[in-house]
RNA sequence: GGCCAGGUAGCUCAGUUGGUAGAGCAGCGGACUGAAAAUCCGCGUGUCGGCGGUUCGAUUCCGCCCCUGGCCA
């Protein structure tokens, strides 16, 4: 099968690439793919800035209010729905900009995952209830006597990777070295990132999400999604949910969200900077004068 | 003006019975194969408020001064 191009506009939180995706989108007829792994969940709108109604009844977006708060969603059933959604945007023969901030997920579609040998059920959620209780000190025994080369990630990944052992018998660091599924896309990246005000912008941002009902639709959201919920995860969310309740005030929240989503554009960019492989990748600064003409260049290839 | 308590890393503070100092947070760098806005790993030279004195040696003891907070006038 033939490996389409596919355009990422990528880059860390807050840097202003859901701006130009839309633009490029409204120009050229196409539809967007969100690869955020928050925007996925219904009822989640604010702190993880999905796109209004009226942009969404401008542009086609895929990916947005995919799955309810208390769903375990992942970044393979993520790839799964991309290639879905953008078969459905051939068919209608429109483009599709990938447009996102979840290296992971992007990772997903472009280098597809290990294929998962089968893992039965029942025995899974027994051994993930066992691996709860378990320190972290415990686990990474337990990991480096299953699958060692795994031992000096985190908790979350020692599960993983025990559970693997477990219960398909064979290692992850194996699995993972024999040959995965063809990509069937390659990726042409923009990477949208302002420089050092990010950080400004960043805690404007906070400033306006709480002030635009944030704490409002957190107050909604206490009342009937588990706190254990994933959706929850997402950076803020948890801290606002404190300050709704009263624990902490608003001033000392507004300044702890600013911090979490600096250390998320943080780790963002890390990704970005490591892991795209060789995909090339045009950079633009979106304050500059001459963005717009970066991008469409890129949009066009010509650069 | 007097008395008391403080002035140590960007912030909050430990500590050194005199041998030039270390935690948390922040920050920076990195990892990442089905929870990824997750989960982890690594990185600490700072006139120890200033100036003198004692001492082989002072951030530590003494004196004076400056600053902050509190109490008393």
């Amino acid at each position: 099968m033939d490996v389409a191009e596919l355009r990422v506009v990528a880059g860390p939180t807050g840097a202003g690439k859901s701006a130009i995706g839309l633009r490029l989108a409204e120009q050229h007829g196409a539809a967007i793919i969100s690869a955020d792994s928050r925007q996925i969940y219904r009822r989640f709108d604010i702190g993880t800035a999905k796109p209004t109604r009226d942009e969404r009844a401008r542009v086609i977006h895929h990916g947005v209010d995919v799955a309810d708060p208390v769903e375990r969603y992942s970044a393979a059933r993520w790839a799964e729905n991309a290639d879905a959604w953008i078969a459905s945007d051939v068919a209608a023969s429109r483009q599709s900009i990938v447009v996102g901030g979840t290296g992971f997920y992007l990772r997903a579609i472009f280098a597809p995952l290990f294929a998962e040998p089968p893992l039965d059920p029942s025995a899974r959620t027994a051994l993930q209830d066992w691996l709860a209780t378990l320190p972290a000190a415990e686990l990474r025994r337990w990991c480096d006597a299953l699958d060692p080369p795994r031992a000096a990630l985190g908790p979350a990944q020692l599960r993983r990777a025990i559970e693997v052992a477990l219960l398909a018998g064979q290692r992850l660091s194996d699995l993972h070295s024999v040959p995965r599924a063809a990509p069937r896309f390659r990726a042409r990246y923009l990477l949208v990132d302002p420089g050092p005000i990010l950080r400004d912008r960043i805690s404007s941002r906070v400033d306006a999400m709480l002030n635009g009902g944030w704490p409002e639709e957190v107050e909604r959201l206490v009342g009937d999604v588990p706190e254990e919920a994933p959706a929850w995860n997402a950076a803020g969310y948890a801290t606002v949910r404190r300050m709704v309740r009263g624990e902490i005030s608003r001033m000392h929240a507004r300044e702890q969200i600013t911090i979490e989503t600096r250390q998320y554009a943080k780790r963002q960019r890390t990704w970005l900077r490591h892991q795209l492989g060789d995909a090339p990748a045009t950079l633009v600064n979106p304050d500059a004068p001459d963005a717009m003409a970066i991008v469409d260049r890129w949009w066009k290839g010509e650069d």
